[in-house]
Formats: structure tokens, C-alpha cells, sequence
DNA sequence: CATCTTATATCTTATACAAGAGTTGGCGAT
DNA sequence: ATCGCCAACTCTTGTATAAGATATAAGATG
């Protein structure tokens, strides 16, 4: 009875999903609605189950890759939540580097420039059509009171309307679940060593030519689409590139 | 009854494992002592559930985690199996350098030294006393006809007895797992940009104080033991290293 | 104010059945 | 008699569900 939609079409297997999985995109999809918001409780597991009209073990089971996938944080006794980014955990899930000789910290960060317009690169990265508006947000952030990375930001303007007029903070991916309805989901990022034009090592304090680590990152929201294509340029003579490899 | 363990110590929280941790426990190590080798398919479900006298849904949820990990692989219908270092998959757990312009490879490697000898900054590295020995392994790696990676290798002499003696192989991992039965199931990764000294420039065929990224590699056996210390020096110039964050 | 009870959350374990993948053996055509 | 095909069998992992254990916090109780 619960498996209607594997019959409806012609081969069973093809366009099958199982019920977990399929829980867990609509779970997925309340978040990404805005329906249930960043560091709040979610209904409990059997109540989830009896609204969805499936066992609390199917309901279990699509929390668990939730979980697997940082998208939110259970307490046994106390209940589940949607993942905050401002929490110690999931903080550093976005931010790699770290001083060579001190504890994991987050950096402040300072506004250069923050224009909107035309550009075609940035488009194209982000999945744009080519005349689309997009957002542009230079920034230069400090890490244990060293000026340690540019980087510029570029994001489609149409999911951010007003971003221009307003104090960008200093955690952004917050901003963007909180005013936005955007939340990051996962990113992808393209690691090359570089040397430093002149522009680059004024700002960061360093001589034209020394090496500097560039970050290039593709982050996408959970409907898997890319929403923020940012490139940083970070002095890593005091710093360094953290990567787990399981 | 299957909760004795809880109950021995004072605390019954303190010390208590779940019976399926406990069932991946000892599944681990059987990987880990060689029982069950690489690419070798593990009895069924049913059958370890009947030896460990525990329902087979407990040994299940025990491969889950080991399937998350990496260290084996199932396949409906067939079996569950060993991860072998040398699967599509598996390769690129560990090499995260790809060329920019062309599809995923595997580099070729050319020994340029191998000595074994008193190296307190290793031996650090690795756990172990000042005075052990240490093996160091010089190679240099060719990814797409070009000569991309310098890197050094630091080995624990006692783990690889007769390392020396042997042709060195392309896949270290796989000889690690193959014939000393030392499988790495995760590792750490540092990444800074660098300027090329005077014999890594020659050796990359790259100009002296050419930024390259170096990677700074330890890596862990399935009993959570630092076993290689490994320090890559690449050329990003036509590649770039990838990271995956979520 | 410390302790116990209770309600409710997640966590663990167990069981039944479905789906995928070889293997084997029957059966007909050649 | 032999080859090829296909159905049935049997083994595997995958899915769905349920019941009891454990953890947490709030309220009752002394």
C-alpha cells in the first residue's frame, strides 16, 4: 500500500525512491522554506510520523543523513534542530583556515566595496544568464590581529534583494539563512598557490610576489543550486589550509 | 541480559558502548589484523549476526558506519567487501589533485631516494621515540605528462620491515594494506603556498621563488596510529587542489 | 532546597519483507 | 546430442516498522 509510487510507471525501479529518502526531501525542503528556521526545534520524531503517515523509524532514518550532511543537530532527551552557523560546530565547517601556533578562531572582517552590475564570469559561475544583475562584496578579513585574506564574493542579485543597502556582518551564511531564506548546504572549492599582484599584496601587507593560497569556492543552498561563487586570496606564512581526508 | 557492560562500573553511562559499535569494533579489527583483506567479500549479514549472536539489523547499522567511512563497500545482491585502494573511488579518497583542463587521473611516480635512518623531526611526527628509525621515501610525481608533485615520505622502519630491499610501487597504499597489512583509514592534510627553493625549482622545471602548494600530510591506520608523515610540494599552475565541504 | 517522579525526546535493538544478482536446471530448437 | 534461452531458486543487501532502553528537563514532594 505504501509503495504506489513505484508502480506507477511502467519499470518499477526506475524513478523509485524510497520512503526515507523521500521523507527527508520533504523535511529538507521545509527547511530550505523557511517552515521550520535556523536553530529551531522540529516537531518530534513520532509526530513527524504520524503527520507523514509513516513509522518514526523511516522519519529516524531520513534525520540520520540529515545529520550526516551537518544540516541539523540532535540532542537525545532534548530534541532535533535545524542547524545554526554560528554554532562552534558548524562554524568552521565553512572556514579551513586556522593559525599555525594558536587555537581555531573565526576572523573579523572588513568591507572594501560592495557594487552590483554586470558580469559576465561571475554569471556564468553562478548558473546566471549573462546580463543578470549580480552582486559583488570585496573584503579583507583578519585572523589573530593579521590582515589574512581578500577575497571577493559574488552572488546572483536577485536572491539578495537589498543586500546593497544594508550592514553586511560578519558572518555571512547566517545573513543569507536569516534575511534571505538561503541556507548553504555544501561547497566545493579549487586550491592553487599563487603569487601576489601588487594591488593584492598591498592590502594584505606582503611584498609583490610572494606566494599567497587561492581559494576558489562554489557554495550551493540545499536545493543544490549555486548561490555564492567566492575566490580568496589568503596569506598562509602564519595560517595554514585544514582538509580531513576519511 | 546484553547490557551487562553498562552496569560493571559505577556510572552506568560512563564507558558504555552501543552493541552495534561494539560489533563494528571487532569487525574493524579483523580488517585491521588482516583476517579479511582488501577486496575480499565479508560473510553475509545473517552469518556474522549468528556468529556474534546479535540480530543481524545490529550488525547492519555496524556497516552502515563502515560504509560511511569508506572501509568497505556494499552491493546489493553481491555482497559487502573491503575496500581496495585501487577502485575508482577509493583512488581519489587520497589524491585531491586534478588537472584544470581534463578529467580526474592517477599521477606516475619516480623514485629519486629511499634511506632509512635517525630522524627526530619524523619520528616526531609519527609517535614515535627519537632515536627509532625512520624510513624516507624522495619521489616525484607526473601527472598529465608534466612533472607536478615533490614530495617526501616518512615511514615508521619498524611497521615496514624490508621496505628498503623492494621496488618501490606508483600505489603506496595499497602496498601499505597488500604486504604489511597497515591499511590508512584516514588521514589530516596543512596546505600553505610556498615559494620554490633552488633544487624543488629544478626539480619541477619551474623558475626559483614560483609559488607551490605544499601539503602536509599525516596519516592515521584503522587503529587510529600516525603511520606516514608525507609533505607534498605541486605545481598549480595547470592543476588546482580540490575540497569538498559539507 | 535537594530529591524523586513523570513526561517526552532521541537511541538502540529486533523482525519481516522486498529487491537485486548470480546460479542452476529444464526444455525446446538446431 | 548439444547449444541457447528462460524461468525458478537461493543467496545477497535494502527497506519499513515496532517495541523497549536511555537521556533530559520540568514539576511534584519531602
Amino acid at each position: 500500500m505504501k509503495h504506489d509510487a513505484m508502480h506507477m510507471a511502467g519499470k518499477p525501479t526506475l524513478g523509485f525512491r524510497p520512503l526515507y529518502r523521500q521523507v527527508r526531501d520533504i523535511l529538507v525542503k521545509r527547511i530550505a522554506d523557511g517552515v521550520w528556521q535556523a536553530g529551531q526545534m522540529l516537531p518530534s520524531e513520532p509526530e513527524i510520523a504520524a503527520e507523514l503517515d509513516v513509522s518514526p523509524g523511516t522519519v529516524r532514518k531520513a534525520l540520520d543523513e540529515m545529520t550526516a550532511e551537518n544540516l541539523v543537530v540532535r540532542r537525545q532527551g532534548r530534541g532535533t534542530f535545524v542547524a545554526k552557523h554560528d554554532d562552534a560546530r558548524i562554524l568552521f565547517q565553512f572556514f579551513k583556515l586556522i593559525p599555525d601556533s594558536s587555537v581555531r578562531e573565526f576572523p573579523d572582517s572588513k568591507v572594501l566595496n560592495l557594487t552590483s552590475g554586470i558580469n559576465p564570469e561571475a554569471a556564468s559561475q553562478l548558473g546566471l544568464g549573462r546580463r543578470d544583475c549580480v552582486l559583488v562584496l570585496d573584503r579583507i578579513r583578519t585572523l589573530a590581529g593579521q590582515a589574512c585574506v581578500l577575497e571577493r564574493i559574488c552572488l546572483p542579485a536577485a536572491l539578495f534583494p537589498g543586500l546593497e543597502k544594508r550592514e553586511v556582518p560578519n558572518n555571512l551564511y547566517q545573513l543569507y539563512a536569516m534575511e534571505f531564506g538561503v541556507t548553504i548546504g555544501h561547497a566545493s572549492e579549487k586550491l592553487k598557490a599563487v603569487a601576489a599582484t601588487g594591488e593584492e599584496a598591498q592590502h594584505l601587507g606582503v611584498a609583490v610576489g610572494e606566494p599567497l593560497l587561492r581559494v576558489d569556492r562554489l557554495a550551493f543552498s540545499l536545493d543544490q543550486r549555486p548561490v555564492e561563487w567566492r575566490v580568496s586570496l589568503c596569506r598562509t606564512d602564519q595560517a595554514h589550509y585544514i582538509s580531513d581526508l576519511r
